[in-house]
DNA sequence: TATTGTTATACTCTATAACTATA
DNA sequence: TATAGTTATAGAGTATAACAATA
């Protein structure tokens, strides 16, 4: 029972031993394990800046368009905008973003990186970048470029069907 | 400010008028993307079942594993037994599927599809089957299954690294 | 001691509905 | 009417810590 006793069970197709059967067959079931993956990586690489995946892809677009409202946030992020609130609202109580209302248009709040918040996207892009390289140290640049290729298709093409 | 205004601006490449600036270059970023495309579209394609996509997960190895614990389904979607036992829990409400204390371990708890679940299953594979061929509609079969291939390799990797 | 199941706890994300203020 | 923000509510998944029963 031990892992030195059946390696080969280990080792190979079966890593736990279970038939995965139909779901060997679906896009779905390896993005979502690649995805689950990913996610644990991040959150062990970034642990010290008490920060999400999502939050952090917040804060890069906030980062990189100051002054877009929440909903322009939520919406390149495919996230509800009562979702983005509770996004917006943790980063705030870090200090990490603020929000200033519109001159022009009173209902919209421009939402805008501290320098707190620079601070620490600066430092959490090295992690970050880091964190890539070695995720896809499996890949060669042809096939990253090519799955960040494949992968832009599949969410965009659900777009395209939503949004007209 | 209407839509009918920049027709280029949300065509082109920034589909919301927003720079994604650094996040286009993460393969975590496209991943994170396209999952999320992903859990909207199957949660659409299987409302009136009402069933997750980690409970579909689960269910199906059950099928393939009758008798498997609750950890060693855990292992294969790389959950936590807590996690896991809330999944569980919920498929037990439905009647999805059953328990049985183990004769050689008392430790453990068989799991079993309910005759419910398989029927349900048998349904949702239907549907899922038809959903991922929707899905994957921008990808031809070898972009597919090279898709797959690398999906599997970047969350393989992650085990080889943790699990010794 | 180690493993399995279990409960309790806490946090994030997700979505819907309803409300306010503004356009 | 429509939009932006907000709050309340509910549910799912994630993880940790602790516990009992069993090996």
């Amino acid at each position: 029972m031990t892992f030195t006793d059946q390696p080969d069970a280990l080792d190979s197709n079966d890593p736990e031993g279970l038939d995965p059967g139909w779901l060997t067959g679906l896009v779905g079931f390896h993005l979502r394990m690649a995805h689950v993956a990913l996610h644990r990586d991040f959150a062990l690489s970034t642990a010290r800046f008490d920060i999400t995946q999502k939050q952090l892809a917040a804060m890069e677009l906030i980062a990189r368009n100051p002054g877009a409202s929440q909903v322009d946030i939520a919406q390149v992020l495919s996230m509800d905008r009562a979702t983005m609130m509770g996004v917006i609202k943790r980063l705030m109580a870090k200090n990490l973003v603020e929000r200033k209302p519109s001159l022009t248009d009173r209902r919209r709040h421009e939402i805008r990186l501290t320098d707190q918040g620079r601070k620490v996207l600066a430092e959490v892009h090295e992690v970050i970048e880091k964190h890539e390289k070695e995720f896809c140290a499996v890949l060669s640049e042809d096939e990253c470029a090519s799955l960040i290729d494949m992968l832009t298709r599949l969410y965009r093409r659900g777009r395209q069907s939503a949004a007209p």
